[in-house]
DNA sequence: ATATATCATCGTAATATTGCAATATTAAAA
DNA sequence: TTTTAATATTGCAATATTACGATGATATAT
């Protein structure tokens, strides 16, 4: 008891929800807003912009890259990456095919 | 320690990710799925269709309810209800706007 | 009125997430 | 080589989520 039951859902329904985790946090959605803003990679700072703990930014972020939604250099002390525009785009359409497969006209 | 710190996030970016939340969950996802490729209105058999025990249905369409995805009467024995088109409208254009937001190449 | 069917709520166990202090790692600078 | 600056990892406490059995409520059927 506790754990989601994964196995009861089709793969893209599991898809879907991963997706839709990663953006289930304030946290997460204020650092994917900020990087898609910038003109160019990020590289450091931030830990000031979003206000939270080294440690819980690096949790954060590593959310978002184990997804794919980041790409870069990830090694080394200044790291240099941004958002990863081919994975944007297809979680973009599969929000999209999700939301645009509605059948009904009732209540 | 623990809980989301709310407060430091703009009001957008906690409502996006409120409703990445109810879209985080597989069952919630199947649910949505199922129900919004009924012709009318659903009454019962959810349980039957998802596979996980009546309390547990309960609790993710209570999840599902609270940020206004459903609409009908949730009383009496044979609930009936469907999708809140304008609801499911508004989150299809807020989760398409935050993917719209993009504003770089590099890396 | 009583039984039945259906959904909600309560209580609780198992698991996951969030957040940070302390510490480790890493690469460039001095 | 030793600092230094930046990020990662570890460990842990607080909180949230997921799931379900037991039970309660509600409306229809008998």
């Amino acid at each position: 008891m506790g754990a989601t039951k994964t196995h009861i859902f089709s793969i893209p329904q599991n898809e879907l929800a991963q997706a839709a985790k990663v953006l289930a946090h304030p946290a997460r959605i204020a650092i994917l807003d900020y990087i898609s803003k910038q003109e160019n990679c990020i590289c450091t700072d931030l830990v000031d912009v979003i206000g939270l703990a080294q440690p819980t930014i690096s949790q954060h972020l590593n959310e978002i890259k184990k997804i794919g939604l980041l790409k870069g250099t990830f090694e080394g002390k200044n790291l240099c990456y941004c958002i990863n525009k081919e994975k944007w785009t297809e979680l973009q359409f599969f929000f999209n095919s999700f939301f645009s497969n509605i059948n009904q006209n009732c209540c």
